[in-house]
DNA sequence: ACAACTTACGGGGGCCGTAACAATT
DNA sequence: AATTGTTACGGCCCCCGTAAGTTGT
């Protein structure tokens, strides 16, 4: 029987208030964000009207719509915030239930290795009865997944100096180990003047353009930032998440592309090693805190120590 | 203008609820629980009812009231997102608020060194219109006070193994930089038997009686979990807040103590280096992620390297 | 004029307090 | 019997939708 037990003085914020904050900033207008959140704009008008008279500053700025030094600010802790609201309900669930015996696997398209694969199906082996779904999506989907335990376990691939974990956008709720880290290539036509290079230096390329395959190779955001350079250009934008489409572009000159060096090429596309900066490819595994069996064995089993 | 827009198909949790689960857990009691909030009996329970409800599983268990399986992973969740919204709000009152001018350094009482003192004097002379607060208090009380940014700076000194960081109570919202850290000794009375040695192992006092002095010397709690050992006895609770309370117990004969190799000692008294285990004395100095000028300056003028 | 955000106002649901009830010691 | 948690009920406040108003292009 303690007594004096305060946890803050000052109040809470509601976090459904911080929701269509998220959602009106996200979308850049108060009335697309009311039909995505199932509101009137008058509602959202309102919400926000009464989170900035709680939190006692301007939030956003009307007509155009963009946030203020201060809006900047709470968005920064909002998406967290909700990120983690919605975990906890999704972990006391899986504590709660009784194992309900399905674990859904949330992969970036490149993540799904033959290795994982193989894993996956030695757990389908180990738990027949297991009901045992893999859902390909974007990377971003992968960690929000995870984040708020929509999915147990996520893999996800990226870019990133050697023996660095991947950065990810997340904080604290999610933990990642390590799966596999391999060499790039750039993905060049065989017609292309450094086709026939044994390795190639970024800086060599940064004149080149690019294709900007998020999902199947490396993005170029990562790239830039690990390679400290701002060129890199790029015109063609590829949102598929197969690896044979976006090869047939580079193989019809419509730009380079960064991919580890085992995946499969076709006769016309060469990869070449790339060399400088000494980058790999790497793939993590991600699961929340407490880990059901199944998991923890995925885990353990495709850890790269 | 984008289109599809979610962020999350589960609803979130109502953070109201979650401070009177806290609450209640804390307190071990519904009543007790209900008079900290300024609530009713009745509206806790009902509350309590409605999460549960909401969750969909048994968070308490009632008479004696304690937490179920699933009420554990709730509250590992709940105690950072209360501390978040909190954060989330003084974080963005700092930004929307003119430079009020007002700076609140919280810290721990050993962590207060000439060195800090005189830093703090430095800003003084700086900023001679500031409104400069120093707050002593508990090492928990210092963390939570810049988690929720009710301080914007804080100092706090802890046992840790050379050249790591403390692990503090709180993640994501916190960063620390260190500002110093010395050797330890083993305080003992004159009339020691030990008290003539040039050097001590934590092994050979772990039967000894020591004072447990969360606050001033080095916790006994941290001292057993960096040593690996369950021994180190204690029947001296010292709640003080400063050294020469303490200094006067150990020379009393009720116990030992370890504190920083510079603290200044009675002649009755006498340190004695700790050799093993390899750990050392840290302060460490806490700010939110965007420091206002005085803060920073702070930070910049204290870090150790 | 229109598109987009704000304000006014009324209805309904949720939340807390009072009070009666139940259960555990 | 006393203490503690639960259930019943009623009032109040808050929040959303409708609809009219205002502002910027």
């Amino acid at each position: 029987m303690i007594s004096d037990i305060s946890i803050s003085n000052t109040d809470l914020v509601d976090p459904n208030l911080l929701k269509t904050f998220v959602t009106v900033v996200r979308c850049g207008s108060f009335s697309v964000a009311a039909q995505n959140l199932q509101y009137t704009q008058s509602a959202v008008s309102q919400q926000i009207a009464s989170l900035e008279e709680d939190i006692g500053a301007t939030l956003l700025t009307r007509r155009p719509v963009a946030t203020t030094e201060a809006g900047a600010r709470l968005l920064e802790h909002a998406e967290p915030i909700l990120l983690r609201l919605a975990a906890a309900r999704a972990d006391v669930a899986r504590a709660s239930g009784q194992p309900p015996e399905a674990l859904t696997v949330a992969t970036s398209a490149l993540a799904l290795t033959p290795r994982v694969a193989g894993a996956l199906r030695a757990l389908r082996a180990r738990h027949p009865r297991l009901d045992l779904t893999v859902q390909v999506s974007a990377r971003e989907e992968v960690v929000t997944a995870v984040a708020t335990g929509h999915c147990e376990v996520g893999l996800i691939d990226g870019i990133a100096a050697p023996n660095d974990p991947l950065r990810l956008w997340d904080e604290g709720t999610v933990t990642a180990v390590g799966v596999a880290e391999r060499d790039l290539v750039v993905t060049l036509p065989t017609t292309h003047p450094m086709a026939s290079r044994s390795s190639l230096r970024l800086a060599d390329l940064v004149d080149a353009w690019w294709i900007d395959a998020a999902d199947v190779a490396a993005p170029l955001v990562a790239l830039r930032s690990l390679a400290g350079t701002d060129g890199l250009r790029s015109a063609v934008f590829y949102d598929g998440i197969d690896a044979s489409g976006l090869l047939a572009l580079v193989a019809a000159g419509h730009g380079l592309a960064v991919m580890p060096a085992d995946q499969r090429l076709p006769a016309d596309v060469i990869g070449v090693r790339l060399a400088s900066p000494r980058l790999v490819y790497r793939i993590e595994l991600l699961h929340g805190r407490h880990a059901s069996e199944p998991a923890a064995w995925l885990a353990d089993n495709l850890s790269a120590s």
